[in-house]
DNA sequence: CAGTGGTCTAGACCACGCT
DNA sequence: GCGTGGTCTAGACCACTGT
């Protein structure tokens, strides 16, 4: 190009577009349910033509931030009725980690209408008990870092999880420490970081009533049962983290799509 | 555009091309883990600019399909998912299916272990309501074939579902008939009957506790929740059938797993 | 009718992987 | 060096939604 061609330096163009509009939604400047600028507007402001402008939304909608309309225009996507855990998204999150874009799938899924969250955690080591060690198909009484987490959207508790990583595996390394959670990216990004790159995810999904316990920590209103996803992560054959997720079954929807091909 | 412009009669190119390729993956022309054409290659094959071309892969990418690497080319993804349990019944109920091994054996239900089992059933053609219209990507009013069925085990009610078809589709075949059921085979085999090799399922996960009718019939006992599933089942992009399965928690633990290959 | 997003073309330069 | 995908530009026509 004669003038501004600078496509390459740092973040692609349509990456930057993508960012500034994403802070706008989730900061709040662009509402839930509101009209975005249109495509011509954008090329204006950003000086840049139209098919990356359309690059930028393109990924913005992958994310679930916006929906578009012919003829109508682009939309902030308006608070969903409930969380949707899709399966794919540990896809989207893989994807995003190699990428180098950041963002957890539970922070994208808050980003709508809950902009503002923060976790409990609590870090121990213990050893692995007849039930972990089956998850993870090593011995019994191996050891491992137990991090228990709250996640809060809006003050309110969303969902608690356990998640146990191999001790021997992240030892020393910057994921036991807790002050270095939420981590961007979440346990794909930390396990990435360490050079593994996960390859399947298995989860076995229950429901039952939530203890008393449960209740309170979540406050799930009387009437709702909670959600248990027992989650194990891959990498190859081997099982590197194994997690207890719990969500009170009004907050959430999961999604799986198997294909048979 | 002076010559072949022809944009817009039906799908879209892009949609065309995207189907063509898809249709190599899923049919084994182009095998897991092996290069597809470049696109330089794709473009002069379909004639479309390098635009189109990439529109088009991008959409394979967001289905999981390929994966794409700078400098080497664009893949087929290596590993097909593989699915246990809920989900390997579809994949395990295809296969026999195929084989043609129907009439002799046993169901896949059966080889989990219901053993004996009944069910009721009751046939009814009904209107598309908003709910099924867009789970079936349909018209609002779309004429339905809607199949309830309670199935027992032992005598014991183990679930109840509410299964959909396209009038259009069944109507005047077997499958319309209640007397034939139940169908050694299920669903998958029943589609493939009339030429229809589903593809892939969705499952759409929920938990809640039971209305008294559903408590009644399932025989829910105090203080146990029901899981939801809403099912599709596709061929290609097509839903050919969606269903609403409830089971009383204590019966059943779904069991998924996402390969990320 | 004007404005919007949806689709498409025909070029271009770049970073990367391979040979 | 050459081929690959990644990014970007500057146009174009279309279908749809609004006034």
């Amino acid at each position: 190009m004669a003038d501004v061609p600078t496509p390459h330096q740092g973040a692609a163009r349509y990456r930057q577009v993508a960012e500034e509009l994403r802070h706008r939604i989730l900061s709040g400047a662009i509402p839930p349910g509101s009209l975005l600028p249109s495509e011509a507007t954008l090329m204006a402001e950003f000086a840049v033509a139209r098919g990356t402008v359309r690059e930028a939304l393109s990924v913005l909608k992958s994310e679930g931030l916006t929906v578009s309309e012919k003829g109508r225009g682009t939309f902030a996507r308006s608070a969903p009725p409930v969380r949707r855990l899709a399966a794919d998204r540990y896809r989207a999150e893989l994807e995003q980690v190699r990428s180098g874009e950041l963002g957890t799938s539970f922070t994208v899924d808050q980003r709508i209408g809950w902009a503002e969250y923060h976790l409990d955690k609590t870090f121990n080591e213990v050893a692995a008990d007849e039930t972990r060690a089956d998850l993870f198909g090593v011995a019994l009484g191996t050891m491992l870092l137990e991090r228990r987490f709250v996640f809060y959207a809006k003050g309110l508790p969303q969902q608690s999880s356990v998640s146990c990583l191999l001790l021997e595996m992240v030892a020393g390394t910057p994921i036991a420490d807790p002050s270095n959670e939420p981590w961007p990216g979440g346990n794909t990004s930390q396990l990435y970081s360490l050079g593994h790159t996960i390859t399947a995810v298995r989860e076995q999904v229950r429901a039952r009533m939530p203890n008393s316990a449960e209740s309170e920590t979540l406050r799930v209103p009387g009437g709702v049962p909670v959600v248990i996803i027992t989650r194990q992560t891959y990498v190859e054959d081997r099982v590197v983290e194994v997690a207890e997720i719990t969500i009170p079954a009004d907050r959430v929807s999961l999604d799986y799509r198997i294909d048979l091909t």
